[in-house]
DNA sequence: GTTCAATCTTGACGGTGATAAGATTGTCGA
DNA sequence: TCGACAATCTTATCACCGTCAAGATTGAAC
């Protein structure tokens, strides 16, 4: 029989993924180090090898979500060529993202560790959205008003994020037309 | 010499208190129930004679700042008469009720129990903006219009919040006609 | 004044994050 | 090939945490 090495091999990395998992479905507030430890067969003292603490641990999953949804959000990018389609499918990328891991939201936003200043997914939207803006009004708009529109959009959209998580005030079948409709009363 | 009584009096309310002040400076992450009650001057069991359990405690504490913030938003309704100026102050109100503590943000949306369909402060401002908008446009507007348009209103206030939290992307001093700002490109 | 329920203390339990000391192993240069 | 070294893991331990059971103290009601 074959005996589990004494080097695990790729802790950090399972450490992480199986946090994810663990927040995916209970969310963060019970997860604890060392139930994670004994649920990859692992004394409870093995992750401090690779993370200072827990609260390291967490900022590592932290940027792992953060990029995933920096992913989806550039993925709806490539999908489509149309300015005024790549605002919509910017915001209903990441509503829907949301809306697939409400857990997610809450551990992101409830920790108090995310700076705008320094968030892949509003550094990407921010670029996109404002190239698209320029092209469409063609250069016509001042960098005050693009900043103004800039922010509210974002805003509508964080904001919607978070109706996304409470089932029935988002008509979930159809999601898409939803936010296309919503997004379009700000004047874009 | 006065020796404590061995009946505090009035512990439920001050330990709501007092975990309300310490969640405004430190943040619900450290805070302890030990800590709160040493703090009080009272054994570490004895505020589980008021509240089931932790999270019941901080239920508590929830529907505290919750009924603080629908007073601000209160506060706003009153202070002023015409609809349009309405809509803003009640988004100025509530941006500005976060924006003064930072914590209440995160530990409000970060533990998951706000449900929208249970949220005094989402229910007036319902109310109060749909009256406006009815007046504003002279019976016009279509139900499916006027919830759209509610939606697109508070996601934009909320999202404008977290907003709040980031220290430079709003203009503090300001804060008044950028929130103006950003809300007049909802076309409302 | 007795009784009773509410309130508080003491003391304990298991679980948690974290650290120190030591065991095990892969790696890399001699 | 071998020996050192650093990385990784275990064991043992610490202080702290939420929570409960048992009992002490008290105000209020009869």
């Amino acid at each position: 029989m074959a005996t589990k090495p004494y080097h695990h091999g790729n802790l950090k990395h399972e450490f992480i993924e199986k946090g994810l998992e663990y927040i995916d479905e209970h969310g963060v507030e019970s997860l604890s180090m060392r139930k994670l430890a004994e649920s990859i067969g692992v004394s409870s003292a093995a992750p401090y090898a690779h993370f200072k603490n827990k609260e390291a641990f967490l900022d590592a999953i932290t940027e792992y979500v953060t990029e995933s949804l920096t992913e989806a959000l550039q993925e709806a990018v490539e999908a489509c060529t149309r300015n005024q389609e790549l605002l919509i499918e910017l915001g209903k990328a990441y509503v829907i993202f949301f809306y697939e891991n409400p857990l997610y939201y809450q551990f992101l936003f409830g920790r108090g560790k995310v700076d705008i200043h320094d968030y892949p997914p509003f550094q990407l939207y921010s670029e996109v959205a404002e190239q698209a803006l320029k092209e469409m009004h063609k250069k016509r708009l001042t960098k005050a008003t693009i900043r103004k529109k800039l922010i509210a959009m974002w805003a509508l959209v964080h904001g919607l994020a978070q109706f996304a998580l409470t089932d029935g005030l988002l008509d979930t079948d159809k999601l898409d037309s939803e936010i296309a409709a919503l997004l379009c009363a700000v004047d874009v």
